[in-house]
DNA sequence: GCATTGACGAAGG
DNA sequence: CCCTTCGCCAATG
């Protein structure tokens, strides 16, 4: 299974350099408003399914690309905003969900499982 | 260039 | 059922 479907979806073949952080931003900006995914979704979709890890780090870096990545959206696998510490305000995840719809309590995601996206479901092909 | 660390996750105790 | 360990890969010291 390839990730092309990554790249037909957002058309992206442009020079830039396909990195898995890349991935991980266009993937995520397709998450859909009003629903969540994980980061273990998001790395299994790109294959490397273990590295989970390496999704966290790249949504780290997510508010500083171009078209900011919605990383409010991304939580772990129970649903919880863990990341939230690591925004630009700890209060702005929860405010970005709330405002989206997403009910939010205990720093947890409320109907998560109803919520989540998963992008191997829904991207694919 | 090696060691440590991480917004995670699954498995083992 | 809670806590610990290991794996994964990239970045940072």
């Amino acid at each position: 299974m390839k990730n092309k479907k990554i790249d037909t979806l957002i058309n992206n073949t442009s020079k830039k350099k396909y990195s898995f952080f890349n991935d991980v931003h266009d993937v995520a900006r397709l998450i859909p408003k009003g629903r969540v995914t994980t980061y273990g979704a998001i790395a299994k979709y790109l294959g490397t399914k273990m590295s989970a890890r390496m999704v966290g780090w790249a949504m780290n870096v997510a508010h500083t690309v171009k078209p900011k990545v919605p990383a409010h959206r991304v939580v772990n696998r129970n649903g919880m905003l863990t990341g939230k510490m690591h925004f630009e305000t700890p209060e702005k995840m929860e405010k970005l969900l709330k405002k989206e719809g997403i009910l939010v309590k205990e720093d947890k995601v409320i109907d998560f499982e109803k919520l989540l996206w998963d992008p191997i479901l829904e991207l694919r092909v």
